[in-house]
DNA sequence: TTGTATGCGTTATCAT
DNA sequence: ATGATAACGCATACAA
């Protein structure tokens, strides 16, 4: 491949000259530029990135880390850096870590070596000491789904609390006083915040939420049949179950279906995140909005901004609140 | 960030000795490992990916050219080509190109430019002359979903023709006579071949499938409800749909309930390419197995055993053909 | 306006 | 076993 220097030598200038008609510098004689640009284009010239990014020690990417690419919503994750990077001409560098301590680490450490210029980084197996010692290293850091109180302003969240409270307060607002849970069996945050307003909210309300009325699973569809078959055959009694995710919702209503319950006439279910499937669905999922895309543009944005110098504000952290979407699984009862 | 020098320098060695630990060279003595790598530990060290891949001309890292991120089929993809990067020790470089010819174009530079050894590309808009030439150019270059009989070894592709003739074979295997299409609005080989293998079947099955009983549309969901609805509002009759894909056919069982003509009851409908929706729509969808994770792992592999050097075999091409999964959404008529 | 020279962090070749 | 040194491709401060 053409380097600067073959440029050079065709053109009969010098190094310095290519450089600057790379770069549009400034001071460049008209017709000199015409020429070498003509021959750069004649000989399918390429800037090395590397070479680039090892002088100027500005990669002009950014790296992210995420569990498993699949997953739809990592896949709306993805998405929401992309729409921002594309604008700034800067690349994506991704690293999947498949929440796993050991995996995270070095899905991050990878995008280090890289000298990756900002970071947007999911991670729920490593532990906030370590994520903090990150941040203090790469000054365009930035967590997603986290919330780290040393590093708030570094940190794009979802208030689950909250997002859990609204759900169970809604069920409740429809008069359904006997709620069935289906959860996450993975212990990280997500499934212990939401769980946490849930139960805030049955307190609230005077309604009991008995251990029995809480099923674990895998969050995802089979998961959610699992916890609903287990819940049925309990013979426990409920009107409304609230899920992790819609994945699980959608599992639920199907076995649910299977059993000849009606959705939502005699039991109603809701979801949580609001991904493509919940419209899909039948009925469609009444769950509460996540808005990841979003999340994920601001926080590639943050991550540029500080990249390229801004300080992260003090007291400043960047939390968004769920809101319901009602559509047709939950009915007043 | 600490270099290689300064370990050098803080060890009291040369930079080669370090480059030597580093790298698990041969010729160095236990104890000066033990304390260079104690000091690098110390330093927080690391290897500076872009001066390694200056001077080794060798990125290890391979580039991604996809549509949309937000697409599960995408998703899918990327995923596919994540699970041989990983075990290959090499970086995912992503770049986005939205079917549109200037982003492919630029996508696939940005990537030359950053000097990946290998590609995987999904290109729609592209000329063949083009990715010809750029396959010329890059060892490692793999087109996914694309065949080109000129490079037809470094093409990994599915086989639409017969999938659109399977599609249309099960059908009217079922009873079903009078069909209609709901196709993809984007005049891409894709929607063109699926019709072309649907008309050749209709033709042997000596049915007849008038123009007025196709209907073009965005490849999403509410394109398949737009669909659905000029379809109804032509008064044409039917038994049986076949769509572009999944979501199209998840949208028009949508509109067809939303009309009160039940699914698969009164109407059949297949989609394409079986992802996650398929199994969660109600009823489940009877669709084309479009194995897109494999195959993209399979261009993965592919692109980099050629990067390494291997040849790429004359007359040899990887075609991959759907395969009918039977749901709940076709039924006998 | 153009050219020369230096260094970015690393590997690799050749000495020692 | 270890060290000195020349690349790699590029940007840039300094000269001319």
């Amino acid at each position: 491949m053409a380097t600067i220097k073959d440029i050079a030598q065709a053109a009969g200038v010098s190094l310095a000259t290519v450089s600057r008609v790379i770069n549009n510098g400034p001071k460049v004689g008209k017709d000199t530029r015409q020429r070498v640009k003509l021959i750069m284009e004649e000989m399918g010239y390429r800037p090395n990135a590397n070479a680039r990014a090892l002088v100027t020690k500005r990669s002009a990417s950014l790296g992210v880390v995420l569990a498993e690419l699949h997953d739809p919503f990592f896949a709306m994750l993805a998405h929401g850096v992309e729409t921002v990077t594309r604008k700034n001409n800067v690349q994506i560098l991704l690293s999947a870590g498949s929440i796993e301590k050991e995996t995270e680490l070095r899905a991050i450490e990878i995008l280090l070596e890289h000298r990756v210029e900002a970071m947007v980084v999911h991670s729920k197996a490593l532990d906030d000491k370590t994520l903090i010692d990150f941040s203090k290293q790469v000054p365009g850091f930035v967590l997603i789904n986290r919330f780290i109180p040393e590093i708030a302003n570094r940190c794009v969240w979802l208030d689950n609390v909250t997002g859990g409270r609204l759900m169970a307060e809604h069920a409740i607002n429809q008069g359904h006083k006997k709620l069935a849970v289906i959860s996450s069996q993975y212990r990280i945050d997500d499934p212990n915040h939401r769980l946490e307003g849930i139960v805030n909210a049955t307190e609230a309300a005077k309604l009991t939420l008995p251990e029995s009325m809480i099923e674990y699973a895998t969050p995802d569809q089979e998961g959610g049949e699992l916890a609903m078959q287990n819940l049925l055959a309990t013979g426990a009694e409920f009107t409304a179950v609230l899920a992790y995710n819609d994945a699980m919702a959608s599992g639920a209503m199907t076995m649910l279906q299977d059993h000849g319950i009606a959705v939502p006439e005699q039991v109603s279910v809701m979801g949580y995140d609001d991904v493509l499937l919940a419209k899909y669905c039948r009925p469609k999922l009444t769950t509460l909005r996540y808005p990841i895309e979003m999340m994920a543009a601001k926080a590639a944005e943050l991550a540029l901004k500080y990249a390229a110098g801004a300080k992260p504000e003090e007291g400043l952290t960047f939390k968004y609140t769920p809101t319901i979407v009602k559509r047709d699984s939950v009915v007043r009862v």
